[in-house]
DNA sequence: ACTATATAGTTCGATATCGCACTAATGGAG
DNA sequence: CTCCATTAGTGCGATATCGAACTATATAGT
C-alpha cells in the first residue's frame, strides 16, 4: 500500500509540474534543474544518475535534452578526462525559478489542504526509507 | 522535498520491483495485476487508468503487454459496448502471487529498517495528499 | 425520434527509458 | 612502467509513455 500511494502521487505531482512547464521539458529536466540550485552545480552527470536513482544511459539523455535548450553546459572535468561536469547556464537558473513561480499557487493549495507540520512529520520517515533502500540495494546487490 | 523524496522513492521501489518480475514485465504490469486482485477485476480499462493516474493510452498499451503475456484477458463489456473488462487469468493470479512472494525478503529487510508503525504513521497522509492532488486536478482543471 | 455532445478505446508519431555493449581514461598490483 | 580491472560516458535497439486525432457508441436536449 505504501508503495502503491508512492507510485500514484509520483504520477500526479508529475502531471502538475508539466502543466507548467514549457513544452518539450518534462519533469525530470525540471528536477536535475532544481537538483544543480539546490545542492550544487559542477557535479558530473554519473552523481545526477545517483541522486536520482536512474541508469546513466537515462541521465545523459536528459542531459542532452537539456544541453539542446540551453538549459545547462557541460564542460570537460579537469580532474578527470573520461568525465564531464554539468553547470547551469543564466537561461536554466531563469527557467528554474519561473517554474517555481508558476507552481506557486498549486503548492499554496496543497499546503492548505495539507498542514506544513503534517508535512514534517512525513518527511523524515521518507528520507529515511530512501535512505534504506539505497544502501540496501547496494548492499543485496540482490541476485 | 516531499515531492523530491516521493519521485526517488518511486524510482527506487521499482528497481526492486522489477528485479523480481520474468523478463519482459515490469513495474506497470505488476501494478495492475495486484490492483485487479487487491481491489476487483472486471472493471474497466479507464478505471484502471484513472486508478493509477496515467493517460488511457499508456494504459492500453500495458494491458495489451499483460494480454499478450496471457496475465489478463479482455472481454467486451456488456452493459456498454464501447467499453471492455479486464478479467486475470489463473497464470495472472499466480505470477502476482509468485512476485509477492519472491519480494517477502526485501520486504522483511525494509519492515526491520521502517518498524511498521512509523509506515502506519505515514500512509495516511500520504493518502490524504493523494486523494486531495487527485481532486484538486480535476477541479482546478489548470489553464 | 433526432441531433449534438460526451465517452471508451485505439492508432499513430514523438520522445523517454533502460539494458547491453562499447570506447576511453584511470588507478592499483606487481 | 606495464598490465588489467574499474569507471565515466555514449551509441544502439527494444519497449514504454504520452498527446493528438480518430472511430464507435452512448446520452442529453429539444
Amino acid at each position: 500500500m505504501l508503495f502503491n500511494e508512492i507510485g500514484i502521487i509520483e504520477q500526479l505531482s508529475r502531471t502538475f509540474l508539466e502543466a507548467r512547464l514549457p513544452d518539450g521539458l518534462i519533469a525530470p529536466h525540471f528536477s536535475v534543474l532544481n537538483h544543480l540550485i539546490r545542492v550544487r552545480d559542477g557535479g558530473t552527470p554519473l552523481e545526477l544518475a545517483r541522486a536520482f536513482q536512474v541508469p546513466k544511459t537515462t541521465m545523459t539523455h536528459t542531459l542532452a535534452g537539456l544541453t539542446k535548450h540551453e538549459l545547462v553546459e557541460m564542460r570537460p572535468n579537469p580532474d578527470d578526462a573520461r568525465s564531464k561536469q554539468v553547470w547551469l547556464t543564466d537561461k536554466g537558473r531563469k527557467l528554474r525559478d519561473d517554474t517555481i513561480a508558476a507552481l506557486g499557487p498549486d503548492f499554496d493549495r496543497v499546503a492548505k489542504a495539507i498542514p506544513a507540520d503534517k508535512v514534517a512529520t512525513i518527511l523524515p520517515v521518507l528520507q529515511e526509507l530512501r535512505i534504506f533502500l539505497d544502501k540496501d540495494r547496494e548492499t543485496s546487490r540482490f541476485p
